[in-house]
DNA sequence: TATTAAATGATAGCATTACTATCATATATA
DNA sequence: TATATATGATAGTAATGCTATCATTTAATA
């Protein structure tokens, strides 16, 4: 037997659910690639069409634009690795090893799951790192965020948030702590790999360094009170 | 007499030099403007020059597209920022007593400065917040990199570095401290204000909680060694 | 002051992007 | 077999992202 897990998205990032047809994994799928290949700034509907082989209008039928499929894709991504974190954290009762193995799936590139054959969450994971905070620096945050589309992604850092208050009731920043993680696991990824001098990891440029680096900035901050 | 502060910027950025003309000069005021009030996405060139009261063809004299342009103003801000905090910090001997300033200027909205007439500092400070880190998330950073467009935000970092390591010679991760510094400033500060539940400031919503936050997540990190 | 160079203005044009609309055809479902 | 539904094919339009040309103004310099 196979599982599929079924992330439930929010209905106003799409035209058409594309979970619901071949062309709208295709979508999906293709997306994925082209925005880790070229970056999203030069992707267009147009290139992503001629890669699928269907035409511009075809795409237009399930996406307003490519923010809004971009916001798809990182809210997806958040919802998914909430799952991960969920999952793997299961049955862990020491609030400070669920926070290790939070911040160790944050950092780790991720190997494709096959339980979702039309998202590839290995490159998912480097649009992220390069392109996810994209998705909120807009204009039109406001009006996005009363949509609920960055639900995922809060609903990861309050979750994430509850479990420092857990490991450190008396802390005073666990919010601000939680996005402060998340960011940095992924822009010290990108530093890491693009611009080295901005980070201590340029020689060896290993994830389980930032892992460490991570793990020092949290559990210094908590161990004190 | 009236001090001119004049940053030297990389050639490469830009045509023909902003600073050297007025209609340079209005580029940049103009950009900052337009840019801070309907951010980088919908900001073209044509619009500008409409601003302006010039032609789109009169701006391309100057920048070869809006990319470049905005890596022109980060890298502007980030060299008036090292000079700001060269300024503020000259004279103080303890290190520790230099860092928390140099997190106060990182986190705090500064005020229009006089000496530069055609750059509205505080607008730009909220460029900087909202739209600085695509100057570097893009598929060409490598390239920029290598005609060094990053240098002053580097340059910024390692000081910053440098101090850390100041403060406490065995702390493990001066340079990425210091970028995390740098960009939780900010990004702390666009979550407060336009995402407030990634925050623990979302009530009062004041700089100063900020400043807090990243001056404990730095000193219990230093603290401890 | 005349001469020349540099900067700007005005206009045109062209390829790509970001869509919207329409009609035909294939495919599933009732 | 009728009928939705999804896709394909094609067209078209406004805006974007440029480049090129020539005229005119302003500034430098001889």
């Amino acid at each position: 037997m196979k599982l599929q897990l079924q992330i439930k998205m929010n209905e106003a990032l799409f035209i058409r659910n594309p979970e619901s047809s071949e062309l709208g994994k295709k979508i999906l799928k293709h997306s994925v690639q082209l925005i880790y290949k070229s970056g999203f700034e030069t992707f267009t509907f147009k290139k992503l069409a001629e890669d699928i082989g269907t035409t511009e209008a075809g795409i237009y039928r399930y996406f307003e634009n490519k923010h809004k499929l971009l916001i798809y894709l990182t809210a997806w991504y958040w919802g998914w690795l909430e799952f991960q974190i969920s999952f793997h954290t299961n049955n862990i009762k020491k609030p400070t090893e669920k926070l290790k193995r939070i911040i160790k799936l944050l950092a780790t590139a991720v190997e494709d799951d096959e339980k979702t054959s039309y998202l590839n969450e290995s490159l998912l994971h480097q649009i992220i790192i390069s392109e996810g905070s994209k998705a909120y620096l807009t204009k039109q945050v406001e009006e996005d965020n009363k949509k609920h589309f960055f639900k995922p992604y809060k609903d990861l850092c309050a979750a994430i948030g509850i479990i420092i208050s857990e490991c450190s009731p008396k802390y005073k920043y666990p919010k601000s702590l939680a996005s402060t993680i998340i960011e940095m696991a992924h822009f010290q990824n990108f530093f890491m790999n693009n611009l080295p001098s901005l980070t201590d990891f340029g020689n060896k440029k290993e994830e389980s360094e930032i892992i460490d680096f991570l793990n020092d900035l949290v559990f210094t901050s908590l161990k004190k009170i």
